[in-house]
DNA sequence: GTTAGCACTCTATCCAGATGAGTGCTAACC
DNA sequence: GGTTAGCACTCATCTGGATAGAGTGCTAAC
């Protein structure tokens, strides 16, 4: 247990690193207006911090550094966790109320948004495939061969796909399945569509309908998913600015991975529903590669049910106070527009 | 006019250079094996290449680097316009034979293939919307207010748009509309759709339909074209790893200039039609934070037209030879594919 | 409990000199 | 005349030592 002295050297050392990015020594701490004590007192405090494991000492006669452990202690006990301030708010409203066009695009902006307002890089999970469903289902003709299957699901987006009409197959036949598709299959979860498909309504197909095997084949690969989640970045390169990874080698690995799409999906799925707002810090994410960073996220949902998240993904040393704020704005919004527009 | 034997040391010096990165010296050039000259010879040469302006020296006792017009003569005349080894055209060959999808998901993962492949930074262009044409028009109604306007082209595309339905329209009179535009505006290219919805349609439309105002206000953002061309970027961080990039600030101009849509799309688009491969050297890119990178870009088509570009971008010491040839077999193949599906 | 003072530690920076790659020039060679 | 060996010269880079400065830990005084 700390005590209050020590709790308020510690928010200053974590304050003052975040903002210079240099070890902190005990003098600078010392002459801050908030603290009244000469830097001998904050010296003897910070040997303590130290050996309880809040702060580190890159050498010997170096400043201290925050540790995860410190970081942690940070964001658990001593952030202001205010929201973000008007102007921020402001500009995200703004941005709202101008986009009113459909999720994806919403979605992908907030990335943009969110990655010039912060200087850090933002990854934006789009709507889940899991909590959506199917709400109409169409095969426009292309030319003999081939067909777009389009699928629009219950929040709007419409994914596509060409397939190959085997030339036996006739129009009014297809025509007839469509709608046998669209009267059983809507409001089936997306990903639950094909089990579906084969549980309710291969038997009747196959009684009523002729080249049955042949069809079958054909709504098998329309309805395959590759709903693979999509993901939007933003603000990659600002990386590349925070002096911890001026090394061109760490920021490499850094992104890297973060063209990796199944790490990022992976990493963005909030470890438990409904959480709220998560940190996870340097080693707390799973990857080497992020050692030195500190993962935000937020999610945002639809009939309280998580759609998407949102992610800052910044150095350790990273503007918590300020990220968590906006994260906060940005995912109630999200969920504030999505219900308003998708009632 | 260089001499035979200048054109030797030339192409020898830029050879070199691509593969080491690191002035070449006269010694290094006269021990190669197919070049039977002294040290002191080639110096002669070099001085003289570097008076016509085909060397430059980094400072007096350095080895000598080409020069962007070095690079250029390399290109125009000494370069070995061959075709991809084997094993890279088996290896394109697989993916175009592995993936029969639809043409956008072929273009995003082509561009992972040739960045893989290459170990630069590739850039696709999708198929571009000036020479595709309405194939489909229609209207889902999502619920009382909100429909999905999906417009198919006629390369298989499709594009899908959210509107707000006022409710003074009624479904009955929404149909007869999209009937009206699928008989009247198929195989119109789709950059021409408002025009030509203004100056075909209105009339009649005006006289047979309610609520024209409206009517017209919905078709009018139904058809808006956000068909912004597609740009598919894939091993951006592979710039990091060449050594003349090793400096963050220098990298980051160049990821920032690869994150700017509109930018990009403007130098893909090719000088004249069908000019088949270009290479753009240094400053011969119109921006200042390309001046050290050198782009490849080649052209996919359909029915003669440029349908799209891909294009690799690497430091002007770039192995021109291997890239122009993976990018022949590349742009042959997509063309060829594209024909044969869309006939 | 707090603070001033001081010796100590360690890094970063600067400078001088050594190193070596590579050139340009001259003179000799074929 | 073209080619080459030899040599002096240049310049970036590397090395090691000296120095400055930031910051600590400890002790003693307040």
């Amino acid at each position: 247990m700390l005590t209050e002295r020590q709790r308020m050297i510690l928010n200053a050392i974590v304050d003052d690193y975040i903002s210079s990015a240099e070890p902190v020594g005990s003098r600078s701490i010392s002459k801050r207006g908030d603290v009244g004590y000469s830097p001998a007192t904050i010296r003897n405090e910070m040997a303590d911090l130290e050996e309880l494991g809040y702060l580190e000492q890159p050498h010997t006669s170096a400043g201290r550094i925050p540790s995860h452990k410190g970081y942690r202690y940070y964001v658990d006990h001593l952030l202001p966790w205010t929201s973000a301030n008007p102007a921020e708010i402001g500009a995200i409203r703004a941005f709202f109320a101008d986009k009113l066009n459909q999720t994806e695009q919403v979605v992908q902006h907030a990335a943009m948004i969110l990655s010039n307002m912060t200087n850090y890089t933002s990854i934006l999970l789009g709507p889940e495939v899991f909590h959506t469903s199917l709400r109409h289902f169409q095969l426009l003709p292309l030319d003999g061969n081939h067909a777009v299957a389009i699928i629009v699901t219950s929040t709007g987006q419409v994914e596509n796909r060409t397939v190959q009409i085997p030339p036996e197959i006739s129009v009014s036949e297809m025509e007839k399945v469509v709608n046998l598709l669209n009267s059983k299959l809507v409001n089936v979860p997306l990903y639950k569509l094909k089990s579906q498909l084969y549980s309710e309504l291969a038997e009747e197909m196959q009684r009523h309908i002729s080249h049955y095997e042949e069809l079958m084949k054909v709504l098998d690969t329309a309805l395959e998913s590759d709903h693979e989640q999509r993901i939007f970045l933003s603000g990659a390169t600002n990386m590349l600015t925070q002096p911890e990874f001026k090394d061109v080698d760490k920021v490499k690995t850094i992104l890297d991975l973060l063209e990796e799409t199944p790490t990022l999906l992976k990493m963005l799925t909030p470890a438990s529903e409904g959480a709220g707002i998560q940190v996870r810090i340097g080693t707390e994410n799973k990857h080497e590669a992020f050692a030195n960073c500190s993962l935000i996220t937020a999610t945002y949902s639809l009939d309280g049910k998580a759609l998407g998240s949102i992610g800052i993904l910044g150095p350790t040393r990273m503007e918590y106070a300020r990220v968590i704020g906006i994260l906060g704005v940005l995912s109630r919004d999200l969920t504030a527009m999505l219900a308003h527009w998708y009632k």
